[in-house]
Formats: C-alpha cells, structure tokens, sequence
RNA sequence: UCCGGAGUAGCUCAAUGGUGGAGCAUUCGGCUGUUAACCGACAGGUUGGAGGUUCGAGUCCUCUCUCCGGAG
C-alpha cells in the first residue's frame, strides 16, 4: 500500500482526529491544509517558500497539466516531484472539478467527459481511466478518483444520477490503477445536499474499498451551516482508520469546523487566490490590503503572525506595492495566507491534542470577527 | 506677431446639430477540489470662458483665454 493512515487521538472535547499520513514522500501531520498548485506550482511561491511556512502536501491538477505541457512530457521529465522541483508528497485532484467548472464547453457521457481546453478550444475526452493514465504519470503520492461535482441546487433525482454514475467511475479508476504500491487512490463521496443520496454514496465508494475518501460536491455556494450539516451525517459513515478529505474548503472558519466534523485534510484556493488579489487572512480578520487606511499603517499586516511578510514589512508598504502593481505584493500576501492557514492547522493540532478544539474554535472566532 | 492644431471626468481619449461615454486612476466590495496578478460596484462633468445662430450646440459662427507645433 502506498499510504498508511495513522489515528494518534481525537480529541475528547470535540471528537476531533489527531493523525498521522505516511505517503512515499513523507509523513504528513494531519489534519492538514493543502496548498493548491494548479499547473505544477503554487502560484508565485517557490518550493523553497513553501518548506520555511511549513506545508506539507501540495495539491496539482491532472486537467491543466494534461492540457499543457502534458503529463507524457512530465514523465519524461521523470515525474510531477522531479520536473517542478519538490520532494514532498503531492495530491492530484482529477480534472472532476474542472468538469464542473468548464460549464457549457463540456458533455458528460456514461463513458466519460468531452470538453472543449478552455486554452485553445481543442477537443478534447477524459475518461475515468484516462484520468488514471495521466495521473499514474504525473506520479503523484494520492491520486483523486474521477467524479462528477454536482452543482448546487441541484434536484435529488439529477444528483442520485449523478452519484450513481461517479460510483460506477470510481470502480473503473480503481481496476485502472495499477500502481497500487507507489500512489494511493481516493474515492469521492458525492450526493449534494441529501442526506439519503450521501448515504448511498458513501456506502457504494467504501465498499470499493480506497486507501482514503474524500467529501466532494461541497462549497460549492451552498449556505455553511448546510455545509457542516451535511458533513456531520457523512463523516460518521466513513472509516476510522482511513484519511478523509474535504476537497475544495479553505476559509479559517470552514477548515476548524470540518475538523471538528472529523476531517484530516483540505485544499482550497483562496489563501492564494485572495493574498494574489490583495486580501489577507489575520488573527484579527480579514485585511483588505489597498483600502486607503492602510496607507500610513506602518504596522505589520497581522502583529501576532511570525510569517516572514509580517516580519519585514508594513501594511503601508503592502498597500504601495499593490497599487503599483508590483508582483512582490502578491507574493508577499500569499506567503502570508498560506502561512496562516498552515500555522492555523498547527495550532488545530495542538489542541486536539489538549482537548480543548471547541474552546480553541471559540477564542479564534471571537479575534477574527466569527459568530459562532 | 502671423499661420495651423488642440482644449470634454484626476489622466489619455470617444461622441451625424438630437438623452455627454470608454479605458486607466480613485473609493469600496467579492473570490472556497484555480479558465482568476481576477471580477464587479459606487463616485466622478456649468464640454476653457463670454456671446450668437437654431426648436435644439461638446459639435456651427464671433470674440477671448490657455497649451502645442511651424514661420518670423
């Protein structure tokens, strides 16, 4: 087995999961953030920059790089870790996002998907064992089943369908996968916002049998508390001894609450999405970087945050090199979120361990500006 | 001094004589398995000034001011 999941505790105040995931290239401390690096990088952070904040795992997609430069190119290269430079493990989500996302340039079949590259319009089709052949060559430590994301709303007879058919995709991506020993495949629980058809789903996936599950289909612009509502009756129904993984969620307030709901791992673009965008996370909440009060704010962005943004520079000069358009700002706030995030999942960690989560929730929440 | 050109939002510029717009800047908002250094909203005007022609003038006419270019 490529992966081996390890339950250290959980925490008697919350019932959150204290663990520990051996992948080929490394040890991960769970729960974990993940941070996203679509097109075998995370955006304007070096693989250096990410070892100083600490992560872990990064995420890549099996969409973009098959589009481009291509996943028989990066074997050549002798893999995703070796061509982009990093030797920690890897997720690779698989390309049933984008399916999603892509909208009317895609038709979905029994078969598989066909869709227009939203690069140059090529046509272009990804079965589930398609999507198991590139990501066998991306060479990524977990390799993501390929789904379908329900959008929401949905009605319960499309997303059954759905399901249904995400079901019958997992199997095929499990008899498909062959290297079994170097990558470890998840399966994805689907089934919106019906407690019934999450059921179902849940049921069907883990008799498949994966290495680890995930909890797709959601944050997708349902309301949050729909949200946690839906991820307390599925997590219960998922393995103990198996990693589970809450794909696409990443703000403060989700990824405390998804632990407490018994999840060990996250992924989600908006750290580097909003620091790209001017916006940072903070101890004290949201900072929108380019808002004229900041222009004299000589203080760092976040005065309780040990990141190296925060420790060099000023909001003032944050602010300057965002309306300047200079491409160090951008950097600088990713750097920050992606810290925040990571340095938020450490101290997630740590009071787990003293069972104390819920107090924790509650202390972070009121600072940041949550209700609980 | 003469000749020519140009004056419209903070800036660069649109607008047959018929409801003065855009881009950028400003201010603010959004972003959740990345089609995203992105997207959106608010605000911003005595059209250099004064007359005139006209039902109606940013647009045509007269005078005037400013700037640019050329000549002297």
């Amino acid at each position: 087995m490529a992966i081996k999941y390890e339950l250290i505790k959980t925490c008697k105040q919350s019932g959150a999961r204290l663990g520990r995931l051996h992948t080929p290239h490394g040890v991960i401390e769970t729960p974990i953030f993940m941070p996203v690096g679509t097109q075998a990088t995370v955006k304007s952070m070096t693989p250096e920059e990410l070892k100083d904040i600490n992560s872990q795992i990064i995420l890549s997609n099996t969409y973009h790089l098959y589009l481009r430069p291509g996943h028989k190119l990066i074997e050549k290269a002798g893999g995703l870790h070796k061509f982009m430079n990093w030797d920690k493990p890897i997720l690779t989500d698989s390309g049933g996002f984008q399916v999603f996302s892509l909208g009317p340039l895609r038709k979905i079949s029994e078969e598989g998907v066909e869709f227009r590259s939203h690069l140059d319009g090529s046509k272009h089709f990804i079965s589930p064992e398609k999507a198991v052949e590139i990501q066998n060559s991306l060479g990524s430590d977990i390799m993501m089943a390929f789904d379908e994301c329900a959008p929401y709303p949905a009605d319960h007879d499309y997303v059954k369908k759905s399901l249904e058919r995400t079901t019958r995709w997992a199997k095929r991506c499990k008899d498909a996968h062959e290297n079994t020993d170097k990558q470890a495949l998840f399966g994805i629980i689907q089934g919106g916002m019906y407690k019934d058809l999450r059921e179902q789903s849940a049921k069907e996936i883990i008799d498949l049998d994966f290495p680890g599950y995930s909890v797709g289909g959601l944050s997708v612009g349902e309301p949050k508390d729909l949200m946690y509502e839906v991820l307390e009756y599925t997590t219960p129904l998922m393995p103990k001894d198996k990693p589970r993984y809450l794909m696409g969620v990443g703000s403060p307030d989700d990824l405390i609450e998804g632990v407490i709901r018994g999840i060990d791992m996250f992924d989600c673009v908006l750290p580097s999405r909003i620091g790209r965008n001017g916006t940072a996370m903070t101890s004290q909440g949201k900072v929108v970087i380019k808002n004229a009060k900041h222009k004299e704010s000589f203080e760092p962005l976040d005065p309780e945050c040990d990141c190296y943004t925060c420790k060099n520079y000023s909001r003032s000069y944050l602010r300057h090199l965002f309306k300047a358009n200079e491409i160090l700002g951008l950097r600088l706030l990713t750097n920050h979120n992606l810290y925040f995030l990571l340095n938020l999942m450490k101290e997630v960690r740590q009071a787990i361990m003293d069972d104390r989560l819920l107090d924790y929730r509650k202390e972070f929440f009121l600072k940041y500006g949550y209700e609980l």
